[in-house]
DNA sequence: TGTACATCAGTGAACGCGCGTTCACTGATGTAC
DNA sequence: TGTACATCAGTGAACGCGCGTTCACTGATGTAC
């Protein structure tokens, strides 16, 4: 167990430097780093500048060197948590046909992800981010994010399954503010006698899209 | 214009000390305080015990006269906001007697509240409070409040309105988290082309307690 | 009627902390000549 | 082959700020004797 030069611990203050033309790596370490920090103290933290640097074991100042300032790295880990999500709903529903199993999938999948990462979804949806870096204009990773839904929910009405009086974006919306409504808390108030998860996400979903839970697999 | 010794601006240095027994005063210009802030900064503002006191016109160590910690100052703002809260729903719905009416118009009066008061209604079902203070327990006020949802749900099943499979309590979650997410994403997402909010708030609970949103008055 | 004392409604200074940001810097590695 | 210089990946000290909380205190008003 003899120490040797590669023994690294976390936040140690022997961290090498990148070598010559790959300083974007401290990057992609530092959004690391935020993800550990949101996932260690999910209840109400907020992401500090220099909390980051310290579980990235740099100094606070070396932050600059990638965001000019904190508000663009929690809008960096913003997106990150976009792409993420994205990846995971996608690959809750691309085994599945009927329209309706694929609606419902993709909200559990929503689901989870925020319940799994507190922080980062609160990062995402919640009031963190200052409204001048302009997250909902269209063609954010926010809104593009939204449109998933809406085309979700127009595969359902192209098949016949929802009201057709009601518009996809309208039901899109709907479903989106009921499962966020029901993560945020879930998240903020854990000692309410909740149901199940995925029964309630699929109650809500199922009713609000216009269509009976229980569809054949 | 002449200056005399009942000028009193907002944060002056000269506010004049409570009469001897009349100390709790005191307590509710905290709290009045804690509402103008809380009204003032919309915007993820944090409330500080330092910030209520400057606010007050008082000393920081004030406060602690009627509050032990800045967190028992939040609950006591908080608790408030739930008087405040059932007060507002009440007035909005004692005049109907229709059963779907009163469930749409005590939702739309929750949502008005929040929109109205995003700082407090923050305060009331986000984060900031320490889950230690128990605000979900059976018999506190948010739980109190939460039960006047079930009890008007309940009227509605009486009245052979909603799905009698679905229990008043699991209907009751559903309309709350839905019209908790609406209001929240609506404070915290401006930019989102949102439709009216009355609209959305009919929407929604009619489809989700099973009934149109087109009764007659 | 006078006075000592208790109570009440606050205040003021100080503590240590974490925060975002600035400025000047260090020291290794590559490149031009 | 040697050397001057530019670039790159960071660091360290310091700034002023607001925060929650502590401790000892002040000064007016009531009450007991």
């Amino acid at each position: 167990m003899s120490a040797t030069v590669s023994d690294q611990k976390p936040g140690s203050a022997t961290r090498p430097r990148n070598p010559r033309g790959e300083g974007s790596r401290l990057r992609a370490e530092i959004l690391d780093a935020a993800d550990t920090l949101l996932a260690r103290s999910h209840n109400a933290e907020r992401l500090s500048l220099r909390a980051v640097a310290k579980e990235a074991g740099i100094a606070p100042t070396s932050i600059y060197l990638h965001f000019p300032d904190v508000d663009h790295l929690k809008l960096a880990v913003a997106e990150r948590g976009f792409v993420e999500l994205d990846e995971l709903r996608e690959a809750a529903s691309n085994q599945l046909s009927d329209p309706r199993q694929v609606a419902l999938a993709r909200s559990r999948a929503y689901a989870h992800f925020a319940l799994a990462h507190p922080g980062r979804y609160r990062l995402m949806f919640g009031p963190e981010l200052p409204p001048s870096l302009s997250f909902n204009a269209v063609g954010s990773r926010s809104r593009q994010s939204f449109e998933t839904v809406v085309h979700t929910v127009e595969i359902c009405r192209n098949a016949g399954i929802t009201p057709c009086e009601a518009s996809a974006f309208h039901l899109a919306t709907q479903v989106w503010v009921a499962v966020h409504g029901l993560v945020t808390l879930r998240i903020d108030r854990p000692g309410f006698p909740w149901e199940p998860l995925d029964t309630m996400v699929d109650s809500m979903v199922g009713t609000l899209l216009g269509f009976d839970i229980t569809v054949p697999q």
